[in-house]
DNA sequence: AATTCATTTCGTAATTATACGAAACAGAAA
DNA sequence: TTTCTGTTTCGTATAATTACGAAATGAATT
């Protein structure tokens, strides 16, 4: 068969799933999703890293589109971009239920 | 609040996400779920990448439990590993129903 | 204009990921 | 025992990830 390059799906798939693959992202989400919004400085008090660190780690989760940060002066409130997140829901939950014909 | 590790969860949850972090590895995902089983070079003629490189991304697979590997001289017949595969889809799918209290 | 506050960016370092071709390997077949 | 076949490991190179503290930023307040 022929060489293919990679469907939008798989590259999308891929990228929702890059976005979680470090414990400290799955926990923020889970921090963002039990309160709705939290302020940057608030999460850090919960998670074992620096300050800067988190930064990155934000940074990542926006360039992948699962959150939004709203600026409320000198604060910065982060939430969930509802619509990112139901669309790696969709995609990781459909590919997911794919079962093998065992 | 204390600052903490991070739970058994987030940690498995992040690992299988690591492991459909690329586009490649969606894709052999997806073609062992499509056949059941699959040996490493048909799949390399379906992938836009070196037999070595692929091999890579199946020794990848493997560590993460995702799939397993049966040797079948001289080849090798890939799987997906059933347990490990629900654990997965019911540690992401459980996750990414979490809704925030909007 | 100087200070304060929350956050990010910079500089840096160590580790991990991704990719390829060449070489090694293990077992079957000749 | 030599050859063949499918696969992995090795050697290598480049790029990305993860981490931290120090310094910079931007907006509001003094």
């Amino acid at each position: 068969m022929e060489k293919s390059k990679y469907t939008d799906e798989q590259i999308k798939l891929a990228r929702y799933a890059k976005a979680l693959s470090h414990p400290v992202r799955v926990q923020i989400m889970e921090i963002l999703a039990r309160q709705s919004c939290c302020y940057s400085g608030d999460m850090v008090d919960e998670l074992p890293i620096a300050r800067s660190t988190l930064s990155q780690h934000l940074t990542e989760l926006r360039n992948a589109g699962l959150i939004q940060g709203e600026f409320n002066p000198p604060k910065i409130k982060y939430c969930i971009n509802q619509e990112a997140w139901k669309e790696a829901a969709k995609l990781l939950t459909t590919f997911l239920a794919k079962k093998t014909t065992l």
